[in-house]
RNA sequence: GCCUUUGUAGCUCAGAGGUAGAGCACUUCCUUGGUAAGGAAGAGGUCACGGGUUCAAUUCCCGUCAAAGGCUCCA
């Protein structure tokens, strides 16, 4: 019998007999043996050390592959789970995967409560584990067996996870002491881990449903050499510089009151230039596009909402209505702007020729999320979106939601978004309870998303149960400084609110039709696309949206009116500018301004008041010469130009 | 909402069963200085809030509120 194996490079090996993905990486270099994690045979990842088929493709995966990684992670729970065994008699076992970066395995520690102050005598019990060179062994087990083993372990998680699973499909893995239910693949063997971690500690439901019990979730990540858990670990810490929470209270951008209350934050002076500049901003695009601006109120009676079906869907899990004290009416904080939107399309006769109606509106709502839920500008109870819903024609739709993208597109390209994702949002395979509408409305919306993002040559996920109540969403999300995805910009296509409020318009035909409506907001909310911005720019603002976009610093208070007229002249040229006139060094006031991230720091002194110059200085970049204001102006508008082009 | 953790000056943080401290920021004065921190003095805290234990609590215990990391949820 022969082994023939095809690499990667398209070259072919044969061999003898029986060999393993091990012995090939051997037969290539002692190097790659060493290294080798696991491996890909025929498209599958197995262990390394299993034997391969008589003809298959192989690419042995090392930790430059992620699916060699996250062999390395998957291992790594199972050694961390043999510690807590250890440590934790008795301690009983749900799941433990790799995930993104590194891995965790919920715990049910019986009662006993385990916090950070565990961590250490984990961490040295995995250490000495893993130091022990412990292979993985694979073993394929019967269902009676494999129930056997769990029911006198006692483990009922193991035993709930083999119900699911068919006889001829179980496997469990033993490195030294533990065994582990597993579909594996894992690394040869525990040498391979030199670096532990254990990263935090959380609360997680069994099998993520909330009524059931909470496990205790261990997340760690384990690296091939100590250097590397160190860089990954100073990593996080610059990850955490960056948070939105930490520089937007530094840059005085906003703030948060126990009074107030929590998730409904605060803007600052320099916070609200920031967001006024990005409401002009789309303001100015919208207008372009043939958009108009409306405003509504915050609150609306509840029977708009009933019509709309957000009473029915999410009513009980709301901010509660209030009431009016003499008549008793119920009002509702608006959680959405579309109902109010709806009555203004319908408080007259509409045309087909009135279409494509662009009803915008920066509309401030206010939802009830959970108090664990708060992230701050990221997750609140109360902020303001670019909204707009645009009723249209059916023959409109897909042209409409073109430009609609195109103009999310521009928003990301001016804030110098370059990973963003696209996400198509449907409806929950099975829970079709959540929704409104009928099937062939939600069929229709979900083919226009489809149809619209295919045209547009959008690269797209599609995520099932990420659609709105009423209808499918085209996403747009982007990370923050720590990985999490957020959902910004999103496009829907809904054809059942129009249905629940009976919008019409008069066609061609003198007939009435029912319109479509496009719900869009390219930033999502303001509050959390400010968090985004402010975690991708560390702060550093595009010049056009900055607070504050230049300061100038007289060498001494003698300059202090040279410096304010300069000031007065850039402001009639719309330039943000301030004068430092604080009794200060020019070092001092140089090195302030940095800190604060002003993007120009203009300098006046003797020179340049003789000479009607100023000295100018870019933001981390240093000294940029001197010039006359009028110069500096068309610097700044060249650059801005150039970050708004297209707009 | 749930799990784990945290809450001391505007900010970052030390501290201890006997009613508090540093650095920065702030105020005043001196200094008028050329590209990342000039000097001096001063002011500033119900130690998140509410109970309890104690001769004595900011410190120990309980509850509430808020924040952090997750889970669930997310119009």
């Amino acid at each position: 019998m022969k082994t023939n194996v095809t690499l990667p490079d398209g070259s072919v090996r044969s061999f003898e007999g029986a060999v393993t993905a091990m012995d090939v990486a051997k037969s290539i270099s002692e190097g790659l043996a060493r290294n080798v994690l696991s491996a890909k045979v025929n498209g599958e990842v197995r262990d390394a050390n299993r034997t391969l088929p008589e003809t298959c493709t192989l690419a042995l995966l090392t930790w430059n592959d992620l699916e060699g990684k996250a062999t390395m992670w998957h291992s790594s729970a199972h050694v961390m789970a043999e510690a807590v065994e250890a440590l934790y008699p008795g301690a009983k076992f749900g799941i433990g995967p790799a995930i993104e970066n590194g891995f965790y395995y919920d715990i049910d520690f019986g009662g006993r409560s385990v916090g950070e102050h565990d961590f250490a005598a984990i961490e040295a019990k995995f250490k000495e584990l893993a130091s022990k060179k412990e292979t993985f062994t694979r073993r394929e087990v019967g269902k009676t067996d494999a129930i056997k083993y769990f029911t006198e372990k006692g483990d009922e998680y193991k035993l709930e996870l083999i119900e699911g699973l068919n006889d001829g499909e179980i496997t469990f893995y033993q490195q030294g002491a533990f065994t582990d239910l597993c579909r594996g693949p894992h690394i040869p063997d525990t040498s391979f881990i030199k670096a532990f971690k254990i990263l935090n500690v959380a609360g997680a439901y069994w099998r993520g449903d909330e009524k059931r019990k909470q496990l205790t979730r261990l997340y760690g990540i384990t690296f091939p050499k100590q250097k590397e858990l160190d860089e990954y670990l100073v990593m996080l810490e610059e990850a955490k510089k960056r948070d939105h929470r930490k520089v937007g209270k530094e840059l005085d951008l906003f703030t948060f009151s126990e009074k107030v209350g929590a998730g409904l934050p605060l803007w600052l002076p320099k916070g609200a230039a920031l967001r006024e500049r990005l409401i002009s901003f789309m303001k100015t695009a919208q207008e372009k596009a043939g958009y108009v601006q409306v405003a509504t109120p915050h609150i609306g009676g509840k029977a708009l909402y009933e019509t709309s079906g957000h009473w029915e869907k999410y009513g009980k899990d709301s901010f509660q209505p209030m009431n009016t004290p003499q008549e008793g009416e119920l009002f509702m904080l608006k959680p959405m702007n579309c109902p109010h939107h709806c009555e203004i399309f319908a408080s007259r006769p509409r045309s087909y020729k009135d279409l494509p109606l662009r009803l915008a509106e920066f509309g401030t709502v206010y939802r009830y999320e959970q108090s664990g839920e708060l992230h701050g500008l990221a997750r609140v109870r109360g902020f303001t979106q670019d909204d707009a819903h645009l009723f249209c024609r059916p023959d409109q739709v897909k042209e409409e939601f073109l430009k609609v993208i195109d103009l999310v597109l521009l928003v990301l390209k001016a804030l110098s978004f370059e990973s963003f994702e696209a996400q198509i949002s449907l409806r929950d395979k099975v829970d079709r309870s959540k929704y409104i509408g009928s099937e062939e409305n939600w069929v229709k919306a979900e083919q226009a998303i489809m149809d619209a993002a295919a045209e547009s040559g959008l690269k797209t996920v599609v995520e099932y149960g990420e659609a709105a109540f009423y209808g499918p969403k085209l996403d747009f999300m982007v990370k923050d400084a720590l990985g999490r995805r957020w959902q910004l910009g999103t496009i829907q296509v809904d054809y059942n609110l129009p249905e629940r409020f009976e919008l019409e318009y008069v066609g061609s035909d003198n007939a009435r039709h029912r319109p479509v409506m496009i719900h869009r907001a390219p930033f999502g909310s303001l509050e959390r696309f400010i968090a985004v911005i402010i975690e991708h720019t560390a702060g550093k603002f595009p010049l056009w949206l900055t607070p504050e976009q230049a300061i100038i610093l007289p060498i001494s208070d003698k300059f202090i009116g040279k410096a304010q007229e300069v000031m007065e002249l850039l402001k009639s040229h719309d330039i943000r500018a301030s004068v430092d006139e604080r009794n200060e060094k020019i070092g001092r006031k140089i090195r302030d301004a940095e800190l604060d991230k002003v993007p120009f720091m203009l300098i006046i002194g003797e020179k340049e008041a003789e000479a009607n110059s100023i000295s100018v200085r870019e933001q981390a970049l240093g000294d940029m010469g001197s010039m006359t204001p009028l110069q500096f102006k068309e610097l700044v508008s060249e650059r801005i130009a150039k970050q708004l082009s297209g707009l």
